[in-house]
DNA sequence: TAAGCCTTGATAGACGCCTATCAGGAATTG
DNA sequence: CAATTCCTGATAGGCGTCTATCAAGGCTTA
C-alpha cells in the first residue's frame, strides 16, 4: 500500500523520471506521444503527486492581503479577528496574510489603498464598496496579475475572481419572510432601517425584503427607509422617532450595523415585546438581545467561513488548482433564541 | 522574511540542530537548563515547525474508518458521499479512509463491526446508537488506542474523544420555537413524529420539542409521539391515519427521516397550507416540499461539516495537536424558502 | 555527411525536518 | 581520581518533488 511515486509512474510508462517530471510540470519540449505513455502510467497508477513534497521542494510562499473597514463596527471587527488568527494558522504552510484597514465609506480612499498595494501580492481580499473608481482599481490590480476577492460586499461589474460572501438579496427575502410569519396575520407598519443606501449589501437586502413582503405579506405596510450610517447612536435616534411617530409599528428589519441602538430605544419605550425586531449579523450585542427576546431574529453570515473561503480560493487561484465551487457558498445563518452557536 | 527553520533556532540558542530536535520531539533526555534555552530561542524567533515538511519525513500516514448506518436514508446516503468525497480528495496529504456500511438499528451488529475494525486504524468515526454493547465497543477501541469519533449521534457515555454533530436538543427547541411563532397565537394540535424512540438524537429532539412548546405555547397540544422507523411509506400511513383523526391538527414536526411521508399525506387531503410542517435534514425531497410551501421550515446539520470536522479531529488526535474546539462547533441551521444554499 | 536541433536520460542538489549513529566532553558515582 | 553514566555535537541519509545541467542519441536540414 505504499505512495506511488512519480518514479514509479517513470518505470511503468519506460521513461526517465525527468522526461515525467517534464510532462508533469510543462517545462519542456516533449513529443506527444511520449506525453501520452506518461499519462496512461498515471492513470494506470493513480499517481497523485504528493502535494506536501511538492509546496516544501518549490519553497512556494503566498502572499495576501486582506483589505478591510476601520472603525468600530462589531461584524467588521470580528472579520479582523477572524482574519488573523487564520494569519497565524496557516505560518506553518506558508501563506502570508497582512491586513490593512481603510474608509470603506470613501471611494477614494479604498482605491487608492488597492492602487498602492503593488506587487508583493499573489491576491488580495476586499470588503469593497460599488462604485467606479473602487472597480477600476480592483480591475487594476487583476490586470496586473492580482487575483482579487471581494468579501462581505461585493462588485459584480469589476474583475474580481470571486465574491466571498452571501446573496444579499435573499438575505433580504429571508428577513421578510421571517417577519411576516412570525407577526402571524397581523396587520401593521415594518420599518426599516439601512447603513447606507450606497452600500450593494444595503441596497440588495432592502429589495429583497420589499419585494417579498409586498407580495407575500400585503397586510404589512413599509415605513421609508431610514439611514444610520451604521452608527448605533443615530439608530437609536431614528428609532426612538419612528417608535413614537408610529404607535402601530409592529416590526423592525435592521439592514446594517448598529443593532445596540434599536435595542436601546425599544427598552426605552418597554416595547419590545409589541415590535417583531429582525436584525443582521451575530455579535455580543445581538446575541444578547436575542437571548433576552428583544431581537426575534438574527441573519448571519459566518465571518469565519467567508475569510477561510477567500482565503482557499486566493490559494487555488495562486496555483491555478481547480476549486469545487459548491464548497464556497457561503449560506445565511438564521439564528433564534435556541440554535445559538 | 525567510522561513525561520530549524537550524536558525539551533543558533540563536547556541546548540546544535541535533538538540533542538531532541527538545521538540521529546527524543532522548536534555537537561533542563538547556532545553529552556530552546524554548526561549523558539518564542524570540517565532519558530514553528513547517508541517508539510514534518510529514513528509515522517512518512506520516492517517487511517481511518467511518462507519455509516447501510439504508437508503436520504441524509445518510448524502453523508456517506461527503465521506468519500473527502477521502478521494486527501490522498495528495497521505490520508486514508475507508467506509463501511453497516445497521445502526441493531446494536450487537454495530458493536460486532467496530470490535472487529482491529488495529489497522489509527482513528474510526461512527454514527452511533446510544446503547450499553456500543458503548462497550467504543471504549474497547479507546483502550486498544484508536480515537473515537461520534458522528451526528453521540454516546456520552463512552470514552469517545469528540461527538461531531449538533445539539439535538437544541434542535427540538429551535422547532418548537419556529413551530409557535409560525402559527401565530392560534389554538390546535401539533403531531410529532419520530424514527425510533430508542435513537439518542430523537429523543433529545423530542425533549427539546416537547420542554419549549409547553413552556411558551401552552396553546398548541402535541398528540402522543408516532414512531416510523425512518421508512416513508410508514411515515405517510400514520401521517394520513393522523389527519383523519384530528382535523384541527394545525402542526407537524417530524423528527426523524422520511419527509416525503408527510408531504404526499398532506397533498392527499390537501391540508398543505393548514399545516405548518417542520422537517430535518435537507435533501432533494424536502428541499421541493419547501419551496413548493409544503414545509415551512427545515432544520439541517451540514453533513460534509460534519465530516470534515471529524477527519480534523482524528488527524488532531493522532499527532497530538490541540484543537480548536469553538472551530469543531457544528451548527443547527435553519432554512426557509429564501435562503435555501 | 557534417552541422545543427530536438528529445530524452542521468544525476546532483535543494526544500525543512526526522531518525539514527558515533564520538567526545561533561557530570556523576564510587 | 578513575570509571561510569549522561548530555551534546556532528553528520549521513531519507521523505517526494522540483530545478538545473550535461551528455547522448535521434532526427532534420543544407
Amino acid at each position: 500500500m505504499a505512495r506511488v511515486t512519480i518514479e514509479d509512474v517513470a518505470l511503468a510508462a519506460g521513461l526517465s523520471v525527468a522526461t515525467v517530471d517534464r510532462v508533469l510540470n510543462g517545462r519542456a519540449a516533449v513529443r506527444p506521444q511520449t506525453a501520452q505513455k506518461v499519462e496512461k502510467a498515471i492513470r494506470q497508477l493513480n499517481y497523485q503527486p504528493d502535494r506536501l513534497a511538492a509546496r516544501l521542494a518549490k519553497g512556494q510562499e503566498y502572499r495576501f492581503c486582506f483589505v478591510l473597514p476601520e472603525g468600530n463596527n462589531d461584524f467588521m471587527i470580528g472579520l479582523g479577528e477572524e482574519v488573523r488568527a487564520m494569519a497565524s494558522h496557516l505560518v506553518s504552510e506558508r501563506v502570508q496574510i497582512d491586513l490593512r484597514l481603510t474608509d470603506v465609506f470613501d471611494a477614494a480612499a479604498l482605491a487608492a489603498t488597492l492602487d498602492s498595494i503593488g506587487d508583493i501580492y499573489d491576491g488580495v481580499a476586499v470588503v469593497a464598496l460599488d462604485h467606479p473608481r473602487v472597480r477600476e482599481a480592483i480591475n487594476g490590480l487583476v490586470e496586473r496579475g492580482v487575483s482579487v476577492v471581494t468579501l462581505v460586499s461585493d462588485v459584480p461589474s469589476s474583475k474580481r475572481v470571486h465574491y466571498a460572501g452571501i446573496d444579499n438579496s435573499s438575505a433580504g427575502r429571508t428577513a421578510a419572510t421571517l417577519m411576516g410569519r412570525f407577526l402571524g396575520g397581523k396587520t401593521g407598519k415594518v420599518g426599516l432601517i439601512a447603513g447606507s443606501l450606497s452600500l450593494r449589501d444595503h441596497i440588495e437586502r432592502r429589495f429583497g425584503f420589499e419585494q417579498v413582503l409586498a407580495q407575500e405579506f400585503p397586510q404589512l405596510a413599509i415605513l421609508p427607509v431610514l439611514e444610520s450610517r451604521d452608527d448605533w447612536q443615530r439608530v437609536e435616534k431614528v428609532t426612538a422617532e419612528m417608535l413614537s411617530a408610529h404607535t402601530d409599528l409592529i416590526g423592525i428589519y435592521n439592514v446594517g450595523a448598529g443593532a445596540r441602538g434599536i435595542v436601546a430605544a425599544l427598552e426605552n419605550t418597554g416595547r419590545q415585546k409589541q415590535v417583531t425586531y429582525i436584525a443582521h449579523e451575530l455579535t455580543d450585542h445581538t446575541r444578547r438581545a436575542l437571548v433576552d427576546g428583544t431581537i426575534d431574529a438574527i441573519i448571519n453570515q459566518n465571518a469565519g467561513h467567508e475569510v477561510r473561503s477567500a482565503v482557499r480560493v486566493l490559494m487555488a487561484k495562486a496555483d491555478r488548482t481547480p476549486l469545487i465551487e459548491a464548497m464556497e457558498h457561503i449560506r445565511i445563518d438564521i439564528f433564534v433564541r435556541d440554535n445559538l452557536p
